[in-house]
RNA sequence: GGGGUCGUAGCUCAGCUGGGAGAGCGUCUGCUUGACGUGCAGGAGGUCUGCGGUUCGAGCCCGCACGGUCCCACCA
């Protein structure tokens, strides 16, 4: 060998290396090109704050093996990268950094905070892009989008003009919920529900006119301070009566109407409900049937407001106590119940969200998304697992206005401004010079953002150059395939497939392949809080890129969690070390000889065998991987490495690379090993790039063969070759591998020592059996340590006491009579006899069965007799023995 | 309240359109076999959660139950 390989792999400077040649060769970029087929990935943008971890790890690998895959294939394959702004969470970061210097982001003001932001983008924005690298991200890095870059920019003002302009997009006054720790607006879809154990309070308002009061409970008793009614149900004949009387509010002294509502149910609680609209979504309805005026009682920072009396710049939840004790104390007070229920809160901050009405932006769903429900339905874009249908519909099923607005500085600015001096509205691309109705250049902008995902809905396009009609969007768009987690369905993929079928008119990809959560090794959730999270750049660091990779996408399904091990890693780790081996040793073994393709005479029934097997893996394999079955496809490579070719195949083998006396025998041989070395290298390469690209070089240099590409990454994907396909000789292969394994077993179970050869007889009346036993006599004697093989038909002239393994086809006879102990011999041979008997009891009931005979396919009937014939003939083998042992 | 999903060998999980139960790890027994001990050979270990149904045939399809888990939902 030119190239000393070690005697084991170690990733460490190898992975750097390979990764830096292949962006230098420019392997990853893509350019639209109409005479090739393109295949397009979109990769779901880590936001800027972000650290990579195991979540991104897995999401990328995904990626990556399938545009790798394609990219072999002979598509145009783009893998399009890119970041997120990720608005509320970038801005709290920073708030949170000025916060250690004492400076609110109010002291800075808008534009000078903005200044922050775009330097910590310039700081940390390419953090975790080049985190990605480390794991072999083949993305086109020259292409390289940013949520909030200027074309970003252009195609979010261009959208929301669109939207605007047909009255999809308004302005309204709406219950929205209110993060008062973030002081912004959030949508519904950022309400994390969580189980909170708290209180209901009961208690009693005076009704007008009477000494009787009206008795209710609540969650939330300050909001009290902003009731404008009571309700109770008009079925209900407990407070039929009161209907239309008044309470009185106490503390602010309110009068209020009884209202009569469907809305209470009569079986909760007392049957009655205090409404407060300005601050719950059902009264809010309440109050808009009863025409019930909305009191809003809340400062944006959760104190409350002057509408709250005397507790005006308390704490709410201050106020709540104080409340309590107040009404306590004024003897309304009738009790309080230990009470758990779910409280909504801000899933970045955990805040416990305040429901109130504010004048925000919406997009209006219930038109757009009707083209997101149908693209589903008829498969335009398929949903893998397809499972994933119900979650979709659950959520468009049941779709509510989104809003949009945000008050925060970190993001789109939304593109409407006001006259300050008519009051006029312009929505517009960019912004007019003077109020279109009074001539006015006093405008100003909305100071309002909009929702992070308004911008990443658009990111299939928008990353393609629109609203241009480039080349690119032409040729990529609609992309193949997206890969994400099932937890943003709602936020992300729903809304970029309604944007794609409005503003492209097409679906922004053809299936959306989700994957699960990555857990700890006890099957926790990966937390900060719980700091059991695993950082995969340390896992990069020790077992290298394509261990991780590997471990990520093998025994497990898409859509499920999985759980990280590190017995999994290392598992994948050998495996990488184990195919380096395997090509050391072929690379040894080729050294300073030229192979040569071999006549077809040549080729022994084993190099037929594995070559076939080749063909069989290469079309199983693609299959799997073009139904995203990554895991099913990475076991199948896995096995067919480890097993077929270096268990079996190698050790084969190995007799004829030591014999240099028969040279043709031994090119096909070295040839054969080499060609199923490079198919596999092939087939693994998505999953494991570096070092099958290592290895890949280290072949091409030191065989000097100028028919191999300059890397793997850019070789052609393995196809079925019709002319290596030998299905007699997997066959025959396989009765071999059964008499082998039958003779270790025995060898093994009659303690016999490993060094002790015996001589062995295989008896067979079936000819071609024979003869293919005869053909691989070399390795067959290796295999089961035999100094000697004899043939014949019949057993004529084996002793009684030999030891006997019987398979379907041939019994192999060992004269070990003595080394073993006959008793166990028979021993050994009754617990064979009864699992034929077993095995003959079932496959006689089945063909006993004249259902089973009518109704079954030919094919399985034809199976099953085949079945039954050889285990007669084993039965009779065995049976044969043992009265001869027991002679 | 609605829905998803899982329940298979000691552990972690595969199991494609229903047709003789699999892998990795662990465990046990051997092995300095000229690629690899990150290895080689062999073994043990499962009434596929339970019950019922469809079927010639169910780990797989249907129903119910039990247990775990996740999502959605305005019950004060």
């Amino acid at each position: 060998m030119s190239k000393e390989m070690a005697k084991t792999y170690d990733p460490k400077g190898i992975e750097e290396a390979l990764y830096n040649k292949w962006v230098d060769k420019k392997y990853f970029h893509a350019e639209a090109d109409r005479s090739k087929k393109p295949f397009t990935i979109v990769m779901p943008p880590p936001n800027i704050t972000g650290q990579l971890h195991m979540g991104h790890a897995l999401d990328n690998t995904m990626q990556d093996i399938l545009i790798r895959f394609k990219r072999m294939e002979g598509y145009n394959a783009l893998w399009q990268p890119g970041t997120d702004h990720a608005s509320i969470a970038t801005e709290v970061r920073i708030i949170n950094t000025l916060k250690e210097q004492g400076i609110t982001k109010e002291d800075l003001g808008r534009e000078k905070f903005l200044e922050k932001c775009w330097e910590w983008r310039k700081e940390y924005g390419g953090r975790i892009t080049s985190q990605l690298r480390k794991l072999g991200s083949s993305c086109d890095w020259d292409r390289e989008r940013f949520t909030m870059d200027e074309g970003c920019n252009r195609a979010v003002n261009e959208v929301f003009v669109r939207l605007y302009e047909k009255g999809l997009i308004y302005k309204g006054h709406k219950m929205i919920n209110w993060c008062p720790v973030c002081k912004t607006t959030i949508s519904d879809a950022e309400v994390e529900y969580q189980n909170q154990a708290s209180h209901l309070w009961h208690i009693k308002y005076p009704i007008i006119g009477t000494e009787d009061y009206l008795t209710f409970a609540t969650t939330r008793p300050e909001t009290m301070l902003g009731d404008t009614a009571v309700a109770v149900n008009p079925e209900d004949e407990r407070y039929k009566h009161l209907i239309g009387k008044k309470v009185l509010l106490p503390i602010i002294n309110r009068e209020m109407p009884v209202v009569a509502d469907d809305y209470v149910d009569m079986e909760f609680g007392t049957g009655v409900v205090k409404i407060t609209p300005g601050h719950d979504p059902n009264d809010f309805e309440v109050g808009l049937r009863h025409d019930l005026e909305i009191v809003n009682i809340l400062n944006d920072d959760g104190t409350i407001n002057e509408n709250g009396g005397k507790y005006a710049g308390m704490d709410r939840y201050a106020a709540r106590d104080a409340i309590v004790g107040e009404l306590d104390s004024m003897g309304l007070l009738v009790k309080i119940e230990d009470y758990s229920h779910d409280v909504g809160t801000h899933d970045r901050c955990h805040t416990t969200v305040e429901p109130l009405v504010k004048e925000q932006w919406f997009v209006k769903m219930d038109e757009l998304i009707r083209p997101a429900v149908n693209g589903i339905k008829n498969k335009e874009i398929r949903l893998v697992p397809e499972n994933m249908e119900k979650t979709y519909f659950n959520w468009t099923d049941n779709i509510r206005d989104w809003c949009i607005s945000r008050q925060l500085w970190w993001g789109h600015r939304i593109p409407a401004y006001t006259c300050s001096k008519c009051g006029k509205l312009i929505v517009s691309r960019t912004k007019p010079d003077t109020c279109p109705d009074c001539g006015s250049t006093e405008l100003s902008q909305d100071p309002d953002t909009l929702d992070t995902w308004f911008s990443s809905a658009l990111w299939p396009f928008s990353t393609l150059g629109w609203p241009d009609q480039t080349e690119e969007l032409e040729y990529f768009y609609p992309t193949d395939v997206l890969v994400t987690g099932y937890d943003i369905i709602f936020f992300w993929v729903i809304r970029m497939i309604f944007s794609g079928y409005e503003q492209m008119g097409r679906e922004p990809f053809k299936t959306v392949l989700f994957h699960g959560l990555i857990r700890d090794e006890k099957g926790r959730k990966m937390s900060k809080s719980l700091g059991n999270g695993i950082d995969p750049l340390e896992v990069v660091e020790k077992y290298g890129a394509d261990a991780l990779r590997f471990m990520l996408v093998t025994g497990n399904s898409p859509g499920n969690d999985m759980r990280f091990s590190y017995d999994k890693v290392e598992a994948a780790r050998n495996f990488a070390n184990k195919i380096w081996n395997a090509s050391r040793f072929i690379l040894l073994n080729m050294d300073g000889k030229s192979v040569t393709r071999p006549e077809s005479a040549d080729l022994a029934p084993v190099d037929r065998w594995i070559l076939s097997k080749t063909n069989r893996i290469i079309s199983d394999v693609t299959d799997n991987m073009e139904k995203y079955e990554l895991g099913v496809a990475a076991a199948k490579i896995y096995d067919f490495i480890w097993t077929e070719l270096c268990d079996w195949y190698i050790e084969m083998v190995k007799p004829r690379l030591y014999n240099s006396d028969d040279a043709a025998s031994q090119n096909a041989a070295l040839w054969t090993l080499k060609k199923v070395l490079i198919t596999s290298l092939k087939l693994l390469h998505p999953y494991m790039p570096f070092v099958t690209e290592e290895i890949y070089c280290t072949v091409k240099e030191d065989t000097a063969d100028t028919e191999m590409d300059d890397s793997i990454m850019i070789s052609a994907w393995p196809v079925f070759e019709k002319d290596y396909e030998f299905p007699a000789d997997e066959k025959s292969l396989e009765i071999i591998k059964e008499a082998v394994k039958g003779v270790r077993n025995v060898r093994a179970s009659m303690n016999v020592p490993p060094k002790k050869a015996a001589e062995a007889t295989v008896v067979s009346d079936d000819e071609a059996v024979l003869e293919s036993f005869k053909a691989g006599e070399l390795y067959f004697k290796a295999l089961i340590n035999a100094p000697q093989v004899s043939y014949q038909k019949d057993k004529a002239g084996i002793p009684d006491d030999a030891v006997s393994v019987v398979t379907g086809s041939a019994t192999v006879y060992i004269p070990l009579a003595e080394l073993i102990d006959i008793s166990e011999e028979i021993a050994r041979l009754e617990k064979e006899e009864k699992r034929l008997e077993g095995e003959l009891k079932r496959s006689n009931a089945m063909l006993g069965n004249e259902k089973f005979l009518s109704k079954a396919p030919e094919s399985k009937i034809a199976e099953e007799k085949e079945k039954l014939a050889s285990y007669e003939k084993m039965i009779g083998e065995v049976r044969e023995r043992l009265k001869g042992l027991r002679k």
